[in-house]
DNA sequence: GAGGAGATCGTCT
DNA sequence: GACGATCTCCTCT
């Protein structure tokens, strides 16, 4: 009802190349009861090689061991002890690279994550919620009910999945880059990438 | 609107 | 034992 499923094949290139194109899709959870919905209007890709902002920059840990596998799997993790971030695996196995997914425009399943989100209504316009809903990295996880333990290492690219990313079509007018948000090390890459003028990107000072 | 502090815990050193 | 790919709340302007 999206749209089509990304195949494999879409997550198997440079995370570069992935993190950009994965603009404008749909991320999906489905548990077969409701369907939360959003587009994704901003990610971050993370490299194998030569990036030390990466959390495969030290090598194969069993944290990060997903990474190292085959293409298309979520890869989350608990920032700060209290936020969890969604990545998805690229490359081919054996070769560490992601895309941290930033931000989404909520699309369908709104009045269940505002639930999620605990967002309150009082003295917000309906813009103001929306934008609290999944800008951010850990707000979308929030927002779509996304944990480490229910949802890491999940392939997306499986029909049976309950959370997948499906391409409805629709491709974003211009895509911007700049330096990745919040990270020491690497800062000099141009690896964020956002849709040009989505009032869901997230706004920070860089 | 901007800026600072605190929350909180898994992972690696 | 230190610290992090963040968010929220509070204060001040």
């Amino acid at each position: 009802m999206f749209g089509s499923l990304l195949p494999r094949s879409f997550y198997e290139r440079d995370p570069r190349k992935v993190a950009r194109e994965l603009l404008g899709k749909i991320l999906l959870r489905d548990d077969g009861n409701s369907i939360l919905a959003g587009r994704i209007v901003e990610t971050e890709a993370y490299l194998g090689k030569g990036d030390l902002a990466a959390h495969t920059a030290s090598g194969l840990t069993p944290r990060n061991a997903v990474l190292f596998g085959p293409a298309g799997h979520a890869y989350v993790y608990l920032v700060y002890g209290m936020h969890f971030c969604m990545n998805i695996s690229c490359e081919r196995k054996g070769i560490a690279g992601c895309v941290l997914i930033r931000a989404l425009e909520p699309l369908d399943g709104i009045e269940e994550m505002a639930v999620l989100r605990r967002v309150t209504v009082a003295g917000l316009s309906d813009a103001a919620k929306l934008n609290l809903l999944s800008s951010g990295p850990g707000r979308l996880c929030q927002a779509l009910h996304i944990t480490r333990d229910k949802d890491s290492t999940k392939d997306l690219t499986s029909k049976k999945s309950d959370l997948r990313v499906v391409d409805d079509g629709l491709a974003p007018n211009r895509i911007l880059t700049s330096p990745r948000v919040g990270i020491k090390r690497s800062r000099d890459l141009q690896l964020r990438y956002f849709i040009a003028g989505n009032r869901f990107v997230t706004d920070r000072k860089l």
